[in-house]
DNA sequence: GCGACAG
DNA sequence: ATCTTGTCGC
């Protein structure tokens, strides 16, 4: 079983001052409110390294509720930090902002791979990303980071709360988006509320564990891979 | 001091 | 994230 765990180099305390300082912050400046109404467009956005020191970020936008792509936009660029556990954003974001500058149509919701609220200071990608852009964001996230659960039924939907170990707190939902598939981590980003993260993950979902903006984020940056190299 | 660690 | 061999099931 999972008896090896990854090892993460340490990383410069400077710079982790620095960033937490600047995460908790942007933390000041996170709103957690219900949306108001339905989106008309959602988009899916993932990032991915062809090769250690490249990123390529993907976009697309999807109608809702339908989940027809209607377009996909991507930028390819250097990186520059390292992967740091909790500081994901400093690494991916910029890549992701060049490439929401070339998108045409403007979404509604932002669906980001990775954490939203869930997160050791509540500042995952997902509401880094949204309040950057002051969008209504959400978290979706194949792998926990922190807080506590309770494995989710076995049912397709069900879903369990993640809680902050510490103050008890409601960070995200863990949810089985797929029958015999590890759940997801679903949490709010920005400007909406964990019920709604829930249900958009939920009504974006097509067979897939992945919901469709993400995994058809997933799937064009397959695509554009072969553009880069 | 001992675990835990998104992508 | 990325790499990688093999296995299972429709």
């Amino acid at each position: 079983m999972a008896y090896y765990r990854p090892y993460h180099p340490p990383a410069d305390p400077a710079l982790v001052r620095e960033l937490t300082a600047t995460q908790n912050e942007m933390r000041q400046r996170v709103r957690l409110e219900p949306l108001p109404g339905l989106p008309k467009l959602i988009a899916g956005l993932d990032s991915s390294f062809p090769t250690p020191d490249t990123i390529l970020s993907v976009i697309v936008v999807l109608t809702f509720p339908g989940l027809e792509l209607v377009e996909k936009v991507y930028n390819y660029g250097p990186v520059d930090l390292p992967y740091v556990p909790g500081f994901l954003s400093f690494r991916e974001a910029p890549n992701l902002l060049l490439a929401y500058e070339k998108l045409t149509t403007q979404p509604d919701v932002l669906m980001v791979d990775g954490h939203g609220i869930a997160h050791p200071r509540r500042m995952g990608i997902g509401a880094h990303i949204g309040v950057l852009l002051d969008k209504p964001s959400l978290g979706v996230a194949k792998e926990k980071l922190t807080g506590d659960y309770q494995e989710p039924a076995e049912a397709q939907g069900s879903r369990s709360p993640l809680l902050d170990k510490k103050t008890g707190e409601l960070i995200g939902e863990v949810l089985r988006s797929k029958e015999r598939v590890k759940p997801l981590f679903v949490s709010p980003g920005h400007r909406l509320d964990q019920a709604t993260a829930t249900t958009l993950a939920l009504r974006c979902l097509r067979g897939y564990k992945l919901p469709e903006p993400t995994r058809l984020a997933d799937h064009w940056a397959e695509q554009f891979k072969k553009e880069v190299r």
